[in-house]
DNA sequence: TTCTGGCTATAACGCTTGTCATAGCCTAAC
DNA sequence: GTTAGGCTATGACAAGCGTTATAGCCAGAA
């Protein structure tokens, strides 16, 4: 028999990501988490015995490999295509809330570290930025672009990308993500071009 | 008798927008700027009565203006002498803080506004990225690019240079930049030049 | 049925938060 | 010398924070 729709952690989890995407880290509590995710408070420190950090640490995973996920499949009809989905992806994710939510990872990125330490979670914002550039170069490798070129570009992508969302936000108009994606497209056309 | 050194007042800006560009806006207390400044927590009701939000929003346009001023020096000698020192302004802010800092700009932007409200530091956060961007296409047209082009790279530059610092920080290395920067070079030099 | 163990409910802990109010200092004008 | 006012000192307020502890529920195994 089939689990009552989805279970506890997993919502627990989505919705942090959620929330993270929309107010940071600091700025989302653990209170807030649960009642999100129609969960008791003490449930979030049964599933994640580390409390915030950890919670916060699977979300940016989560996402991490949602948005993976969804550019392995559409790079399979090129980089050109990698990018465009890429680029739909969180244009849908600001337009859809408001101009209200952005990227978790990010939100994660700029939180200040203790001193002489590094939280689980930033390490996890820098291993989701690592992937997501990886499969872009890989793809551009794979079409024709020179090592060091393709590592660039896909870096230039994923900040730009990112960066983007957030002008986006400040703003509350999708222009800038239109500015930066023709601006990326004509890249990708002439690195594979010549 | 001339007053020892920085006004206070000046000194709780700057202070709030070191402290915002570590730890973002809703992780800085009043409190912690006032101590950060060495002023007492009166007097920053004192000088900002709006409280944090005032507070904060001026911070983004401190930083706002003096990254604006750099900016406009420095494109006198061209949109590529421009954009290095964009760059190399935003090295040397993480560099110089062992990847603790970023762009207060960038951590107000993401910030989730109240529903159907836009606060003040929201709004100030997209007037300085769109003087950034004022700056930058102005000096790609004065240099040959068409108003298009020069309105999206600028968009791209600003954005870019944003989300790499941002990546810089999560993996605790300035290599995103580098590779950023020889992607927004090459792409100046071939908008300037085609 | 009894028992086990994953999950929940509830309350509490010490601490910090943004903000406000009041009283006081202490310099500069008159 | 007196007076005004910018600035400071101090303390309080209600609310929220992350986290822990304890006791209880309630399905499935024995």
């Amino acid at each position: 028999m089939a689990k009552t729709s989805t279970p506890s952690r997993e919502r627990i989890v989505t919705g942090a990501a959620d929330m993270i995407s929309r107010r940071g880290l600091s700025a989302t509590s653990i209170r807030e988490m649960a009642k999100h995710a129609k969960a008791p408070l003490g449930s979030t420190y049964h599933y994640f015995p580390e409390g915030k950090q950890q919670l916060a640490t699977e979300a940016v995973r989560h996402t991490g490999d949602q948005v993976a996920r969804s550019l392995r499949q559409e790079l399979k009809a090129g980089p050109a295509a990698g990018l465009n989905a890429f680029l739909a992806l969180w244009r849908k994710v600001v337009a859809d809330t408001d101009f209200h939510a952005g990227c978790p990872v990010l939100a994660v990125a700029i939180e200040e570290p203790p001193a002489d330490e590094v939280p689980p979670a930033l390490e996890a914002a820098a291993e989701v930025f690592e992937q997501w550039e990886g499969l872009l170069a890989d793809s551009l490798r794979e079409h024709g672009a020179d090592a060091e070129q393709a590592a660039q570009i896909a870096t230039l992508i994923v900040a730009a990308v990112e960066g983007t969302v957030a002008m986006c936000r400040a703003k509350r108009s999708t222009e800038p993500l239109d500015r930066t994606a023709a601006q990326l497209q004509a890249l990708i056309a002439d690195a594979l071009g010549g």
